[in-house]
DNA sequence: CCAAAAAGGAGAGCACTGCTCTTGCTCTGG
DNA sequence: CCAGAGCAAGAGCAGTGCTCTCCTTTTTGG
């Protein structure tokens, strides 16, 4: 782990970390399904066979990349977050949304990459889990403040639920309570929805004003995970 | 256009058909990213480049699958919309959530080929545009009724919204308010991020009920809209 | 009616992909 | 110090999208 290793592991390091950032270069100018193994290897001067003895595939190096953009967002959240420490809860989490917003309009290919469809076929490794859980745990910090603070606004659990659900989701967001935990993971898949429609073109010639749009529709989720009207 | 056109033409029609089976077949055994020209001829006796007389591309091929695909949710939830046709509005909206939600589940990888990130790099062409319409239009029409009969209920409008803005949602949803058609297209957008989320495996921990946890966020999603709680 | 033209099929071939295997060279740990 | 681990390079395999050249069949126009 330290730098005290040798020069062989720094090396290692190093050149791993090259093909990271070639391959983020090419996944950013082509998107995913055009990103090419021996494309990388040709960039960084080395044969396509060398390559592999740092990613044992494509679709680790994929799953790699996947993570980084996981923290990368994630790290964006918290960044809007902190910077809005002193707000009220919704104006908070209005912040947090439009940071992932421009983060996914600043890297659409990595959005893409782990909120669009899964890439090669397959399906997400356990170890991107933790990475993916941290723009989560953001909204789930804002809604369990307002909790602990002033409050929350009025929500209903689904009728019909099977405790076990409400369970899960309750799991999912400690210290927050069941029927807001429900309504936050709504949210979020939401979020989500609005955000991917923007970036994948379905509101082309259907919504004008983003900006506004998405604001307005960002305070509405927090309203509805029980942050009240900002 | 009429099958009066001669054996030729019919055959022609009858190879392209069978090409599109065969294509959808393997994007439902294997996703978009595996879809293989060759594998398709294979399948279908023909060499490859033959194939090329009726697809000048693969994503030419994709498009026209793109378009099936569209065609295919819209009809799922227009027949959903008739068939609650004489239910209250919200239970209406439900429904033909439920249905697209149903043929999402049903059609993973078809969902993903038109919700999902764009699959080859490209862009959708201007002649998926009609068909994407139609799921969006069966929402409207809901609206639509809703508003010219029992009326809607209290909606704002974004704060700061340009005027374009809201005339371009209102000319995508005639016959519906402007506050109505913004919070329309929200909720359309959100929708499909609730489906996404399920589909892509974002609540394999999270959400446990989601058959409830869906009736539940889409009927929060038609008050939303001002249909009223159900 | 028969030739010209259009349409379709078959095969070879090009440039590319992911990945494997073998061959060497270099660095490192006991 | 030297055996083994780490790494680079190259050849090669099977697959891909796509193009080009033939050849046959069908349609069509004078």
């Amino acid at each position: 782990m330290t730098t005290a290793q040798g020069a062989r592991a720094r090396a290692r390091q190093e050149v791993t970390a090259a093909i990271k950032e070639a391959a983020r270069r090419q996944l950013a100018a082509e998107g995913a399904a055009k990103l090419s193994l021996r494309a990388v290897a040709r960039e960084l001067g080395m044969v396509s066979s060398a390559l592999y003895r740092y990613f044992p595939s494509r679709d680790e190096l994929l799953t790699a990349l996947i993570i980084d953009a996981y923290d990368s967002v994630g790290e964006a959240a918290e960044r809007a977050r902190d910077a809005a420490a002193d707000a009220p809860p919704p104006d908070r989490w209005t912040a947090v949304c439009e940071a992932v917003r421009d983060w996914a309009l600043a890297h659409p290919h990595e959005y893409a990459l782990i909120y669009g469809s899964p890439v090669p076929g397959y399906s997400a490794p356990e170890t991107t889990v933790p990475a993916a859980a941290r723009v989560g745990m953001v909204f789930i910090g804002i809604v369990r403040d307002a909790h602990e603070g002033a409050g929350l606004g009025p929500l209903s659990l689904p009728a019909g639920l099977r405790p076990e659900g409400a369970r899960m989701a309750a799991d999912f967001a400690p210290g927050v309570p069941p029927e807001a935990a429900v309504a936050l993971v709504a949210a979020w898949a939401q979020l989500f929805g609005l955000i991917g429609f923007e970036l994948f073109g379905q509101f082309n010639r259907v919504v004008e004003d983003r900006e506004t749009f998405f604001r307005h529709a960002a305070g509405r989720l927090a309203e509805g995970v029980g942050l009240g009207r900002r």
